[in-house]
DNA sequence: TAGTGGTCTAGACCACAAA
DNA sequence: TTGTGGTCTAGACCACTAA
């Protein structure tokens, strides 16, 4: 069982916080089953109360779990996917969608940033970047390409890792101490170039799901410029809108 | 000046919400100006800070202000457009993104409900849906196609009416006392059809985005099957992500 | 260096639900 | 009555920013 770091740079809560999250996926609780109570865990990781709230308040506050007075907390049940409005991993992604996942590193190397992602990351002319592409699988067969731009003064050597099998997102959390809490993103709908088809396995000019996003760690630093392409024909977005 | 009653039943921390979000809605503070720090509104209050964080946590799951450590909290400028957790029209959407909108009615007649839409509108096979069939214009260029199918039990006689110049949503609204009020959608990339090509002034098999959008009144029931054929060539989404 | 928010502790009392 | 989460206090130390 996984425990927790009282070394680590990461705060106790989001540890917690990481530990639950994970159970919850693993499906270790099924929805309506209670977690554990808070006295539980202050024991368990030897915590305050409050570090324990903090944890749950995040897991509320993603509508992950719900807490009732007396009772106790609870895991919800899953909503029309919300893949819109939270930042989730790949592999998260997959496993609510009941695929695969998979990953190809198609390429890893630092690069002079150019012209078009100095304003959206906030840098200047020259500064170098860590580039990653990655081709992206559903059940074996190639969903999407992500190539993502990072700002390697804030992440230096984030490339010696291995992409095929670790989340950029949970590796700049535990190596670098940066937390990526907030993006912005743009949708378009695109025609595949050749490159793009060959690797996606389609015919040129399908129509493909493009994403830009921009993502931002809690300072409201730009951390990551992200270009996703997203076969037309196996993705697609779900989302619920309020008046 | 707004005070805090001991005695009342509302927690602390929420009064102290309610007085600062009532004083960003007055313009009291603009966009980027700094808040009360923390302990000022400590002494200000007679409040623990644990109580007072509590309340800037809300304003900032709220999204009203930001927070930087070692600098204060902030009024946060209205966001990126949200436009995609948000029910707005199409006018709207052009005004917010600087078009000139146009309507152009390509049919408006009572049909029987295909299978497709029996589960989603929660109908039974045969019952009558109201079927309009709009082209959208941006600065006088196809921009796309709407689609609308609508229970006509609900709202009879709904296609008595010019909707060229007038909202449906508006219209329902205003004659059969219906708000929509919440919706689910999914997004996709297609390609064109050939008659969707000709319409929107397109090639064939050039990407379109393409929503298929349940609406639903207050009472959860559902109201509408809308799918809507934008111009990948002209549209994009904008949205913001949060952990 | 002074002042900000971020994290964390160790208590306390309360409201609510279930047995 | 017992155990749950909800609210609140009074501290402490840290990380970051700006002067």
């Amino acid at each position: 069982m996984k425990d927790i770091s009282r070394s680590s740079k990461i705060p106790l809560y989001y540890q917690l916080y990481e530990i639950l999250y994970d159970q919850i996926q693993e499906g270790i609780w099924q929805p309506e089953d209670m977690l554990p109570t808070e006295s539980e865990l202050v024991e368990r990781y030897n915590l305050s109360r409050a570090t324990v709230r903090q944890a749950f308040e995040m897991l509320v506050n993603q509508g992950l779990v719900y807490r009732r007075q007396g009772r106790g907390t609870f895991v919800s049940r899953p909503a029309f996917e919300q893949n819109l409005n939270r930042i989730i991993s790949f592999w998260e992604d997959m496993k609510q969608r009941g695929l695969k996942p998979g990953t190809i590193v198609l390429s890893s190397e630092l690069i002079q940033a150019p012209d078009d992602v100095l304003e959206s990351l906030e840098i200047e002319p020259g500064q170098e970047l860590a580039s990653l592409v990655r081709l992206r699988l559903a059940d074996d067969e190639p969903l999407s390409m992500e190539h993502s731009l990072l700002v390697h003064d804030l992440c230096p050597g984030v490339l010696d890792q291995d992409y095929a099998n670790n989340s950029l997102r949970k590796m700049l959390a535990d190596q670098y101490n940066i937390r990526i809490v907030s993006a912005k993103q743009t949708i378009r709908a695109v025609p595949a170039t050749k490159q793009l088809a060959e690797l996606l396995d389609i015919d040129v000019a399908s129509p493909l799901l493009h994403i830009a996003r921009i993502s931002y760690a809690e300072t409201g630093t730009p951390i990551e410029y992200l270009r996703i392409n997203l076969r037309g024909d196996r993705y697609a977005f779900h989302t619920e809108l309020r008046e």
